[in-house]
DNA sequence: TGCCGCGGTCTGTGATCACACTTACGCTGG
DNA sequence: CCAGCGTAAGTGTGATCACAGACCGCGGCA
């Protein structure tokens, strides 16, 4: 794993932002970017080494992410990204299309102007990422992301991001992990007519039809993870 | 803040539990038990003094703590428990009452024997507290949660606990510094009506009448604690 | 040839030190 | 007597050091 400095100690923000949050969210994206295979060791002093910090501030990070769930601590005091079991992957999907239906449903009710149009520019971004030949894999994930969290911010409730975030930290790995292996999922997911449902669903202000087309989309993809059998028994 | 060594450092339970999360339950509970009021300074040093350790636990504690939103760090790098706006508060009560009353519909379909027995344990502890004349406040609050916290834990969806634990981080020190200057609270929140007709909907399994007793104890609660006008504008 | 034991390295955890910054108290000059 | 500035204490943050435990591999013995 050798890689260039992603924290800049010199940069003027770190004067603002501590270095254990950004080393928080240099984790964070590449656990969601699904760069950290399920079962993969993590040592506080590569990653230290490797970000150009010392090993405090990925102490700091890697508890709070240990703390969230999305890092786990074996009995041998080793961290490592959890190995996701079918059970706990079906559980958590559940979970998701409860809270995330929920954030739809109430973004339907409060979302306000421009919202509409981020929401649109992001499915747009999503939409092309599909339909190309060769789609850029990391790019039409962060187009999803995008526009799954623009959907939640638009709900008003700023309480849901934090929590929302920890569930795709936990199932961003495997999630990924799936796509770095397989193209196809895009293509026949069915995301892009979820998502355009759901931004319809919005602008009529009709929750309940929001709410149904989020847990459709999570739902799909999810049955689409676990019929690859990739994941542990 | 003279405190005894609330943590042990030659307990067996050492070996196994680090320090820092040690003195995370520790603030936890200080926390959901309302010992620290909302606006009160927290200072590293003092409770590593207090707690009798260094400042390292105590500081990956309130890193934790701080990305639960259970404290805060103000521009000036000064740690303490943040107020709670009445905005704030009414959208912590609109997704307290989406959540809980997730997992108490969930814990109606799922629950499994013995569960029904220590809900009704937790729920006969709590209304004697409530019939006494002179309330035991610390008790009554203790076997309200233990309550709650059984009923969501038999909804036997793991993801769903800390989610649940993190938003009582939040409502805990505004919810019980009321308790402590009325104790009133306990006789006309009517919880206990709430309480028992959530026993009878999850022995019935109807999860939407779990889901809506839940929703009203919750409810009722916040009205009582926003009836107050001790939050902040 | 196979197996047991031991040493070195690497792990996370905790303590101590160093530093930039904020805050508040006290002294001094008007 | 009051205002203003300077110093000192206190704060969180980061780095470095120290330590117990785990894992791996090499070497010796049966």
């Amino acid at each position: 794993m050798t890689e260039v400095a992603v924290v800049d100690r010199n940069s003027p923000a770190c004067r603002k932002v501590t270095l254990g949050t950004q080393v928080y969210e240099a984790l964070s994206n590449r656990l969601v970017g699904g760069e950290l295979a399920p079962g993969e060791k993590i040592s506080l002093r590569h990653i230290a080494d490797g970000l150009g910090t010392s090993v405090m501030p990925v102490r700091e990070a890697v508890s709070r992410l240990v703390a969230d769930g999305a890092l786990e601590v074996s009995p041998n005091k080793a961290v490592s990204v959890p190995v996701m079991t079918r059970d706990m992957f079906c559980e958590l999907t559940t979970v998701r299309v409860a809270i995330e239906g929920f954030a739809a449903e109430q973004a339907a009710f409060n979302h306000r102007a421009g919202d509409l149009a981020t929401l649109s520019a992001h499915d747009a971004a999503f939409r092309h990422e599909c339909s190309v030949d060769h789609p850029d894999r990391v790019a039409a994930l962060s187009a999803n992301r995008d526009f799954h969290f623009a959907l939640y911010a638009a709900a008003d409730l700023p309480t849901l991001l934090p929590i929302i975030t920890g569930l795709w930290l936990k199932i961003g790995p495997v999630l990924n992990l799936d796509l770095r292996l397989s193209t196809q999922r895009l293509a026949i997911g069915g995301a892009e007519a979820q998502h355009a449902r759901c931004i319809e669903a919005v602008r009529r202000r009709d929750g309940a039809a929001a709410r149904a087309a989020i847990a459709k989309d999570i739902e799909t993809t999810a049955a689409l993870i676990a019929s690859t059998g990739r994941l542990a028994p």
